[in-house]
DNA sequence: GCACTGCATTGACGTTCGTCGATGTGATGA
DNA sequence: TCATCACATCGACGAACGTCAATGCAGTGC
């Protein structure tokens, strides 16, 4: 698998459907760095945790006990969910809220159609 | 990551959209597992020319010039994309051919929305 | 100033992945 | 039968991943 951190995906759109053309070399690393963010079960369910709230905002404070994981695990992973441009993050005082990024997830739904 | 290659996964679908419930654990993993077979820039080229000769087949013989890889490796990926249900494979004399599972590939993108 | 809190980063460990050469397997044709 | 072809499997290697203890770094409150 190619190194996921160094490629950051415009938030619209990147890449016709896959079913129409055959991608090019370099959407296919920026698609594969997108599903590569979601290829975790920890990643999903703390980003499912997230969209799941609507607009409102989550807590990171909330998420260790979301994934039972330890909290540099779930900063690592909300990290990469971040770098995927999947979520966005906001520090508030000593806590970080995040909330999801509707349109990331819809670009990369539209590649699969 | 969890091994992908002990879970299959419902043709039709498996899990509620993201953002409308909080996926537990089973749902994660089986989901997690079918963005794995995504997250590769070559088996997404792959799948990618499978999916754009529309219902029309696909050679594995024609596989190693559209990816630059070598015999084994193209078999490797085309594994892992047949056991996500994401292509069906069918052995004609001395050729095997591939074709897109659509199917697989809309319960995925409605998991997405 | 100081102690404390919440999150990020580092470093290390075992595991999994992507890759290819070598080999196995089944079908083809002479 | 035997050589050849097309694809699958095996074995091994380096690289990337998921995980957590230890540590770093702002922000808070005294």
């Amino acid at each position: 698998m190619a190194s996921r951190k160094s490629v950051t995906l415009d938030p619209i759109a990147c890449c016709s459907p896959v079913r129409t053309d055959v991608l090019d070399e370099t959407q296919a690393v920026l698609l594969a760095n997108s599903f590569a963010a979601l290829a975790d079960p920890i990643r999903l369910r703390l980003l499912s945790h997230v969209a799941a709230a609507g607009g409102e905002e989550v807590c990171a404070c909330d998420l260790t006990g979301v994934s039972g994981r330890s909290q540099p695990t779930v900063s690592h992973h909300m990290k990469i969910l971040f770098d995927a441009g999947l979520i966005e993050r906001e520090k508030r005082g000593l806590w970080v809220w995040y909330r999801l990024v509707p349109a990331r997830l819809d670009a990369l739904r539209s590649v699969l159609g």
